[in-house]
RNA sequence: GGUGGGGUACCGAAGCGGUCAAACGGGACAGACUGUAAAUCUGUUGGCAAUGCCUUCGGAGGUUCGAAUCCUCCCCCCACCA
């Protein structure tokens, strides 16, 4: 069996352990649990990492389990933040749960007989949790000095403006709570989690120590960063998430082969199962042909392939295959229809081509392509504008019937990337 | 509570009676180069029925032919003192 610690280590995945966890892990299959934050109702790729955490412990033929935190949820962590939290309704934090539960799902094996993996919510023991027995049992066991002593307490502290409720304060103790409760509940002996969790980890840990006299262990995925010094995950038009209905499947694929050449390495160990040596040779041919971009493509059509599974992954590189290869012209108008689905539109009655037609400058800025019919002249001016991949430098431009595809389609398109169909009907 | 400084466009920051839709920098968008990369260079960056018009310089009033700029009141930040 390989061990998970030695594939983590070689991939970058790993930031800290305890002190033994490899050993732990080296002698027996173990349950290792990871939290997720029920913000919102679906992942996006910033918390992918840890997901990939999970299925690399599965693979090693350890039990993962994913603990969507419907309870902590309800409280919010204050690592990594600098001001308090909005608080979810319970409602909300629940649907969340329930959206994310069906993502992890693409990931992990829950049917598998020797080891499957295991959903659980926090909901289920913090939910009905009495405050005076948990004072008196797990209060009992931290210490103020040391919880103001965290790092990102500390912080909130020095801040005057905001500071820290008493609710995100104990938050780190809600969570060691969950490690001991998993800990009874499925005999999970190891967290795992992004760098900022470390001091929540390490409270948990301790918390079982004290409690329970057993050792636990704790391992901490390192925080993903891009070249460009950008926050991984965000692009222009806010987070790249996995629900197709919120990121479509062409977006999904287009923004890991977008991914700057400085990060592909790094991103193909973190997201992809790819063998190391297929890893390196990739990286070799980044060096020696970049412009294949053999990397990025593998890259994006591996992720994609698992979160949005093989028809998804066929429609966003068929898409992505005439978008970028540059004729429209000679496509019948289903194939566009078939090419365009993942791209914005918008519908546009036909009576509107007739005539005189209607000006480029009021199509770019309906179909929010620009964003004001300045911004349109601007960009027509710039030479950034095209009609079905035909650049368009007359701002006075009005589109006709006859420019429709078929008479069904109109592609317009802003600089290289952005694309919106109009369907005409 | 006292004294002083300040609130300007996406952000930072100039401007301190007309020539201000507001310098400069960052960001963003577009173009060139390229590989749908990075770096670099160039252009644009309030809106519109566009050689003009309308809205914007914390808020509300006022002075003036004319206010981001001067006056009054209010709100909010920062520094020092208490």
């Amino acid at each position: 069996m390989i061990s998970i610690i030695d594939e983590l280590h070689w991939r970058g995945m790993l930031y800290a352990a305890t002190e033994g966890a490899a050993e732990h892990f080296a002698e027996a299959p173990r349950n290792t649990y990871i939290g997720f934050d029920p913000t919102a109702a679906s992942l996006h790729v910033g918390s992918l990492l840890p997901v990939m955490g999970l299925v690399h412990l599965q693979r090693a033929g350890h039990t993962p389990i994913a603990l969507v935190g419907g309870g902590t949820g309800l409280i919010g962590d204050p690592s990594g933040k600098t001001s308090e939290r909005q608080l979810l309704t319970k409602e909300l934090a629940a649907a969340n749960a329930e959206g994310i539960r069906s993502q992890l799902e693409r990931f992990l094996d829950f049917d598998v007989k020797s080891n499957p993996a295991k959903m659980r919510n926090n909901l289920d023991w913090l939910g009905g949790l009495a405050l005076v027995d948990f004072l008196r049992d797990i209060g009992k066991h931290f210490s103020v000095n040391q919880l103001l002593a965290k790092e990102s307490v500390k912080r909130r502290l020095a801040n005057e403006e905001t500071g820290i409720s008493f609710t995100e304060f104990s938050y780190a103790l809600l969570q060691s709570y969950d490690f001991l409760e998993l800990y009874r509940r499925e005999g999970c002996t190891v967290q795992l989690g992004g760098s900022d969790q470390w001091g929540n980890i390490t409270a948990g840990t301790d918390l079982i120590r004290r409690v329970e006299g057993v050792r636990a262990f704790g391992a901490v995925l390192p925080l993903v960063t891009n070249a460009g010094g950008t926050k991984f995950g965000k692009t222009e038009s806010g987070a790249v998430w996995l629900d197709p209905a919120l990121t479509s499947p062409y977006r999904f694929y287009q923004f890991w082969i977008n991914v700057d050449d400085a990060d592909v390495g790094a991103y193909l160990r973190f997201f992809t199962l790819l063998p190391r040596d297929e890893i390196e040779a990739l990286e070799d041919r980044l060096r020696t042909e970049p412009q294949g971009r053999e990397a990025q493509r593998a890259l994006a059509e591996d992720v994609t392939r698992r979160v949005h599974g093989e028809s998804g992954l066929q429609g966003a590189r068929q898409a992505s295959e005439v978008l970028f290869g540059g004729e429209i012209q000679g496509l019948a108008a289903d194939d566009v229809a078939d090419i365009f689905a993942d791209v914005p539109s918008s519908s546009l009655s036909r009576d509107a081509l007739g005539g005189e037609g209607t000006s480029l400058v009021d199509l770019l800025a309906d179909s929010g392509l620009t964003t004001s019919k300045s911004d349109a002249r601007r960009s027509i001016e710039g030479g950034g504008i095209y009609v079905n991949n035909r650049r368009v430098t007359d701002v006075e431009h009005r589109v006709v019937t006859t420019d429709a595809i078929e008479g069904r389609f109109l592609v317009l398109r802003k600089g290289k990337k952005s694309y919106h169909l109009v369907e005409v009907g």
